[in-house]
DNA sequence: TTCCGACAGTGGGGTCGCAAT
DNA sequence: ATTGCGACCCCACTATCGGAA
């Protein structure tokens, strides 16, 4: 059979990116990877999953501006260009970007059109096939005759699905059973689904929860087999090196083999939290970590336990994961937690936490093991909402499938002095395509000022009813702050600019 | 037949490190 | 010294498909 190329996964893209059925995606994408070599696999599936076997390359829109003209005959294989993105991830010092530049035109050079357009959207992180992790986790089982199941497991344990994928198609489901939680290698965080209050939440987990605060700052993955340690972030990135009190706080613990989910947060003297933005910042340096942590201390809070004292707990329910924490981790290190039925107790509680100046609330059930991605919503997180009423001072042509369509709003709070809108961020979120369809009607009409390619300028006569989640200083918009998390709620054609909310209201949210 | 869980897509603000200017 | 880019922290919401009910 003949070897698989570039250009059979850039056709592959293509017919993928055609059929909107998923069983149609997966059927594509299977049918290619039952073809591919056992050694080209995980470049297989990582490019059609929309993932590069380097993650990272250093190359972004803009280096990839500019390309030269596509080659004819297409022969490139998949070991080729995976051997040019190393090199090109390898580029450093001074000359790199000229150097990681002529690269991706020596690369780009030596495809043809199709290939370009599929390698184009692959480095850009835009495939926009319709297909990612999730139908490449089906695709993989249909491929290697694997139940889905097994192939998630698998995911969760290992964190990298073009490994899994390879393993599956070479060995099949004894394979996939061979990956085990393994100490200093991450695995994927269980993640949360939202609700809109305590009652809500309570009644999406059947009743009975465990209310844990949620606190503002990092995740973290902790992992310590004797006297080492690592720590990850939730995109499995190690951040061990800028979190040392993190570190100091997991090897004064007293069982030496432990996998440990948290989070870390800069809190005040006072224990109210520090701003997002002063613990990302924090936690992101890598430069006199020492001096930081004397100025900016970092604080953790554990909440599950995957693994203690050499034994894996993430099969048991939440229940007995935390009675493990709780009988290896001191109190003042775990995640504040109530277990209730009661939606009177836990609004009491979500209110205190909010009070104390945090985030909210995750309500986790306690019979869910710990899972990421599709086994349903063990974990269900609650925020309050803030509301305003701004005025919409222009708007953004959309892509993709908004392509077409004014998409990004830029919102302004009323000035009283001086009668103008101060532009508090922007927002696409909350549109419905009817509402797309009209908003674009709407603001062509109401074009003024100067408008370039990307912007069209408005008469500020639109109010918009937006939801967010708090006011954060920036040093961006012109009157210092910006919302966090803006999305819109509804129009208010009742409502003149005049009544739009004021920058002084919005001042007041921010702490 | 209808309902609903899971996914992909569409972008948001902020900060860092690094290389180029 | 400042600016631009890439990467990665945090993330909400809608449309769609297809299995569950």
């Amino acid at each position: 059979m003949r070897r698989v190329l570039l250009i059979d996964l850039a056709r592959t893209s293509a017919s993928v990116a055609a059929d909107s059925a998923r069983l149609a995606k997966i059927g594509h994408i299977a049918e290619l990877l039952s073809r591919v070599r056992p050694e080209e696999a995980e470049i297989a599936i990582a490019y059609l999953s929309g993932e590069l076997p380097q993650r990272q390359i250093g190359v972004g829109w803009r280096t990839l501006q500019d390309l030269p003209e596509p080659r004819q005959i297409a022969s490139a294989s998949l070991t080729r260009i995976d051997d040019l993105l190393s090199r090109i991830k390898a580029q450093s010092g001074p000359g790199s970007q000229a150097a990681r530049k002529e690269l991706v035109g020596e690369l780009f050079r030596s495809v043809t059109r199709q290939e370009q357009s599929f390698l184009l959207r692959l480095l850009a992180g835009e495939l926009r096939q319709g297909a990612l992790n999730g139908v490449m986790v089906e695709a993989v089982a249909k491929a290697s005759g694997t139940p889905a199941a097994e192939v998630r497991r698998a995911l969760t344990l290992r964190g990298w699905l073009p490994a899994v994928g390879a393993a599956a198609l070479t060995g099949g489901v004894e394979a996939l059973r061979a990956f085990h939680l393994e100490v200093g290698r991450p695995v994927s965080p269980m993640l949360a689904q939202s609700a809109p209050n305590i009652p809500a939440a309570l009644e999406k987990l059947g009743g009975l929860a465990a209310l844990e605060w949620k606190l503002d700052g990092i995740r973290v993955q902790a992992h310590r087999s004797g006297s080492d340690v690592k720590v990850f972030t939730r995109t499995l990135d190690e951040i061990t090196a800028q979190v040392p009190e993190l570190m100091e706080a997991v090897l004064a613990l007293p069982v030496d083999d432990i996998v440990l989910d948290g989070e870390v947060i800069a809190l005040r003297p006072d224990g109210r939290p520090e701003p997002f933005q002063v613990t990302a910042s924090r936690v992101t340096s890598k430069i006199d970590t020492a001096r930081l942590r004397e100025t900016t201390p970092l604080s953790v809070f554990f909440f599950d336990a995957l693994r203690v004292g050499g034994v894996d707990l993430l099969d048991l329910p939440d229940s007995e994961r935390h009675a493990a924490l709780a009988r290896s981790v001191p109190a003042e290190l775990i995640t504040p937690r109530l277990v209730t039925s009661d939606p009177d107790e836990g609004m009491a509680f979500f209110a205190e936490v909010v009070r104390r100046g945090h985030e909210g609330v995750v309500a986790k059930s306690p019979n869910t093991p710990y899972a990421a991605g599709r086994r349903g919503a063990g974990w269900v997180k609650v925020k309050p909402r803030h509301t305003l009423d701004l005025v919409v001072l222009a708007a953004e042509w959309g892509h993709g499938r908004r392509q077409g369509k004014l998409s990004n709003l830029h919102l302004g709070a009323r000035d009283p002095q001086s009668g103008d809108f101060v532009m508090l961020g922007k927002t696409f979120k909350g549109l419905t395509d009817e509402l797309l369809a009209w908003q674009t009607e709407r603001f062509l009409a109401l074009a003024d000022g100067p408008s370039d390619e990307w912007v069209v300028r408005v008469r500020p006569e639109m109010v918009v009813e937006v939801a967010f989640d708090g006011v954060q200083r920036s040093p961006r918009y012109p009157g210092g702050m910006a919302l966090r998390f803006a999305r819109v709620l509804r129009y208010r054609p009742d409502k003149r600019p005049e009544d739009a909310d004021t920058v002084d209201s919005v001042r007041e949210l921010l702490f």
